[in-house]
DNA sequence: TTGAAAGCGCTAACAT
DNA sequence: ATGTTAGCGCTTTCAA
C-alpha cells in the first residue's frame, strides 16, 4: 500500500536499533563503527532497500561546491565561444544548487598561458575541474597536480590517453573523418580529385587533424573507391592572407572536385576562397556551426558540416561534474557525441535547437 | 565579500520588516496580503535579488507530483518502444525528486483504446500529463477535459493546432521531407526516377506523412531539379505481405532510382523488398533508428535515415514537466528537434550516444 | 563508538 | 492579514 512512501535514514536506524548518526556513518564510511552495529545497519539497509534523498542531503550539508572550467578564451575564437556559451548555460542551469562555476580562460596559442591559468585554477581550490586540454605536455603536468590534490576532473574536446579523468567528452575523430569522406563521396559520385587542407599547429589540435585525415583516407581505401585522388596540403602557419593566396594558386593549377577541411576555422576561409574565385561547383566538407560557416552553407559553398557541438560538450561536462559532486553519480568513462551531419536543409533545425 | 552567501526568505523578511510567512505568501501569490506589506516585500525582493532555493522548496513541501505519460504501447511497435524507453529513463532520472511518473499505454490503431486510456489518466488525477496525441478527434476531447480540470500537459511526436499545451516536442515535418529530398538528390546526382511510398492510415500519422511529402516535393521544385520524376504510391492497408508483393510488382515494371519512405516501419519493409530482389543500387531514404532499419543500413540497402529521436522526445517532455511542477519553469512553446541525418558511417555514434 | 540535537531554507498548519 | 512553529530528510557538531 505504502509502496511510495520512501524509506528514510530514520526508518533504517529504527530497524537496526541504532541512531541516525550511526546509519549516516555507515552510509558515508566516516568515523568508527563497531562490527555489530555495522552488520545490523547493513542488514537494515538491504532489507529496506534504502535510497538516499539527495535533495535533503545537499540541503543538509550546506557545502558550496566549486567547479573550475578551464578552456581557451572564447572572445578570441568562434569555436571556443560556443564552448564558453555552454559554460554560461550550465552556470545558469545549476545556479539553484550549491555549486559555483568559475571560468578560467587561457590563450589557445600560448602554452605559457595554459600553465599560468592552470596555476590559478589550483589556487582557486576547486572541488573539481572541467578542462579542454589542448596543450599536451602542459596538460600532463596539470593532471598530475590534480591527481596529487585528489581533485576529480572531466576533459572535453581533446582526449589525452595518459589522463585519468572521470570522463572524456568529445567525438571519435577517426570516424568523423570517415563521415566527411562518405559525404564527399556521395556528393561526387564515382570519381574526383580531392584536397585535404591542414594548417600546421603546435597544439594538440594537430593530432585531431591527423586522426580525421586517417579516417577520411581509410573510407576511400576500404570502399575501393580507386577513382578518387586524395592530396593533402599543410599550410605553414596561421596567416589568413597567405592561406588564401596559396590556396588560390593551388586551385588555379589543378582540377579539384572536392575539398575536406578538418578544422572549423579553416573551413570558412576555404569557402571564402571558393566564393571569391567563383568555384562554387567544388564540393566542400568542413566542421562546425561557426557563424561564417553557416553563412557559406546558406550560400551553397559549403556542402556539409560535421558538428562537434562544443556548446553541448561544455554543458554536459558541467552536468556530469555537478551530478558527481552533489549526487555521487559516476559519469561514463567516455561520452562520444554523435557525428552530426549538417546540410543546407537541416541547418536551421540545429541552430534553433542549439538554444534549447 | 559575501556575494556568494545566498539570500534566504528570512533575510528578505527581516529587510521588509515582516515574517517569513508573509514573504512566502507574496512569492506564491497565496493568501491575503495588505498593500503595505506587499510593497515592502516587493522592494526587499528587488533589492536583495532573492532567488528561491528550490532544493529546500521541494524538501519543505513534501508533496509528491504525479505525471501521467500516455503513449502507444511500446511492446507493439519498435518506434514507440523507443519513446517508452525514454519515459523509463526519465523515471530513473527524476526518482530522487518528489515526482511519480506513471505510464499509460493505448493501442496505436484503436481510437476506442485511446479514449479508454485517457479516462484512466483522468482517474489517476495527475498533476500534469505527457501525451502523444496520435488520434486527432479523441485527443481534442481529452485536451478539453484536461483544460477543464486545469491539468497542464505537454504533447510530443504529433502536433495538433487546436491543442493548448505547455509545449510541443517534435520535428518540423515539412523540413524533414526536404532533408530527405536533399539526401536523395545528393546521392542520385542530376536525375532519376523517385518513388514515395505511403500507407493509408487513419491515425494523425496521415498528416505526418503528407507534410513530409510536401517538403520532399518542394525541394525538387524549388531547386529546379526537373530531371527527376517523383511518383507517389499509397498502399491500402497495413498488411505486410500485400505491401511486399505490390512493391515488388511496381519495381519490376518500372525503372526506379530512389525511394523515399516517410515512416519508420515501412522503411525496413521496403528495404526487405530491395534486399530480396537484389536491387541494392536503388537509393533508399527513410526514418528512424529502428532495429531493422539499422540492420539494413549496415547492409548498405538503406542509404539515409532521418532520426526523429523518439527517446529523447520523451525524456525531454518529462523533464519539462518536472521543471514546471517543481520549479515553476515554463518550457518553450515548441521544441523542434534537429533533423538528424544518419548514415552508415555515423550510425554507431548515434546508437552509442543514445544511451547516454 | 554512539546518540542527541541543532541546523540547512522552505512550506503549511495553526494561532492570533 | 500576519506571525509562529513544527516539520521535510540529511548532515554535523558536541557530548557522552
Amino acid at each position: 500500500m505504502d509502496q511510495f512512501k520512501n524509506i528514510r535514514i530514520k526508518d533504517v536506524a529504527e530497524l537496526a536499533g541504532v541512531s541516525v548518526a550511526t546509519v549516516d556513518r555507515v552510509l558515508h564510511k566516516r568515523g568508527k563503527i563497531s562490527e555489530k552495529a555495522m552488520t545490523k545497519v547493513m542488514e537494515a539497509l538491504e532489507k529496506t532497500g534504502y535510497k538516499p534523498n539527495l535533495i535533503a542531503s545537499t540541503l543538509g550539508s550546506n557545502k558550496v561546491f566549486k567547479i573550475a572550467a578551464m578552456l581557451p578564451n572564447p572572445a578570441l575564437d568562434d569555436y571556443w565561444n560556443q564552448s564558453g556559451s555552454g559554460i554560461f548555460k550550465a552556470t545558469e542551469e545549476w545556479a539553484q544548487y550549491n555549486v559555483r562555476i568559475e571560468p578560467f580562460y587561457f590563450n589557445l596559442y600560448d602554452k605559457k598561458s595554459f600553465q599560468q591559468v592552470s596555476q590559478k585554477v589550483i589556487d582557486f581550490k576547486p572541488d573539481s575541474v572541467l578542462l579542454a586540454p589542448v596543450h599536451y605536455h602542459e596538460a600532463l603536468d596539470f593532471f598530475a597536480e590534480l591527481k596529487k590534490l585528489e581533485i576529480p576532473y572531466v576533459i572535453f574536446n581533446t582526449n589525452i590517453q595518459e589522463a585519468d579523468p572521470l570522463c572524456f567528452i568529445g567525438q571519435d575523430l577517426y570516424q568523423s573523418g570517415r563521415v566527411g569522406a562518405e559525404m564527399l563521396a556521395t556528393k561526387l559520385g564515382k570519381k574526383g580529385n580531392i584536397l585535404v587542407l591542414h594548417i600546421y599547429e603546435e597544439t594538440e589540435n594537430a593530432i585531431h587533424v591527423k586522426e580525421k585525415e586517417r579516417g577520411f583516407r581509410d573510407y576511400f581505401a576500404n570502399n575501393n573507391l580507386n577513382d578518387f585522388t586524395i592530396e593533402s596540403f599543410e599550410f605553414p602557419d596561421f596567416n589568413d592572407a597567405v592561406f588564401i593566396r596559396e590556396l588560390q594558386q593551388i586551385l588555379s593549377k589543378q582540377q579539384v572536385d572536392g575539398i575536406f577541411v578538418p578544422t572549423s576555422k579553416w573551413t570558412h576561409l576555404t569557402a571564402l576562397v571558393l566564393d571569391k574565385t567563383g568555384q562554387k561547383d567544388i564540393a566542400l566538407v568542413g566542421y562546425d556551426l561557426l557563424k561564417d560557416n553557416i553563412h557559406y552553407m546558406y550560400e551553397g559553398i559549403i556542402n556539409f558540416l560535421i558538428h562537434q557541438n562544443p556548446r553541448k560538450q561544455a554543458v554536459k561536462g558541467i552536468g556530469y561534474l555537478v551530478n558527481y559532486l552533489l549526487f555521487k553519480k559516476q559519469p561514463p568513462l567516455s561520452d562520444l557525441f554523435p557525428l552530426e551531419i549538417i546540410t543546407r536543409e537541416n541547418i536551421k533545425s540545429y541552430i534553433h535547437s542549439d538554444l534549447n
